[in-house]
DNA sequence: ACTGCATATGACGCTTGCGTTATATAACCC
DNA sequence: GGGTTATATAACGCAAGCGTCATATGCAGT
């Protein structure tokens, strides 16, 4: 979740869950997008795959990018853990909060 | 998702899943946790607070902090976004990738 | 081997953001 | 009102992170 705090990254994320990518081709995505050079991008890359979040795999002269599912899961499982939780405790006054909101559990 | 790149403010909002608790209580908990002063738990709950992550009402001379579900439901539908779509573009290649290729090329 | 492309790293400046201490604001109690 | 408690803000220093350009490394094609 520390490496999800930049928007840059989360937007490489975003473009390869859609399916791998080469580093260049993200970092002309990202370039575009946020008007930062391919270094920088090689650098949110970097970060992202010391934190566990994408795989990369060296292809030929190019190196592969790939997300890695079980980061998102544990993202997924903390976030909802926080609203099952908060759910759980709802006592009175915070009873009186949830009144006026819609409250739809799992999918 | 910005908001919740720090630890400090993870660990609030984690300490806010179990039900609302005044500032007091949560600058005590995370300043014995983190090390940090009052002021500085006050201005993270101040960058929750304006990312809509959680919600503070005064409480006479309390203010009484509580979690925003809606944030979490957003969190939680962007990592589940990530991976759905990331199983659904599975092809061969990304296939092959994922059965076996582990990548250990940190440096 | 040399050239060229793809990607990563080094060095460095600047901005951001976190931390601290000191102080303001507001409610409570006497 | 005066004092105490709870919380927020101000001012400021410092460290971290992100950006840049220049350069290294590694693979492919000739």
């Amino acid at each position: 979740m520390d490496a999800l705090g930049d928007p840059v990254r989360r937007r490489l994320v975003e473009l390869l869950a859609d399916g791998e990518r080469s580093a260049g081709q993200l970092a002309t995505a990202v370039g575009a997008e946020f008007g930062i050079s391919q270094p920088a991008a090689s650098r949110h890359l970097r970060v992202l795959r010391e934190a566990g979040v994408v795989d990369s795999v060296p292809q030929g002269a190019v190196r592969l990018y790939s997300v890695r599912p079980e980061a998102f899961d544990q993202v997924e499982a903390w976030a909802r853990g926080i609203r099952r939780f908060w759910d759980g405790h709802l006592d009175a006054l915070e009873t009186e909060i949830a009144r006026g909101r819609r409250s739809r559990d799992d999918d």
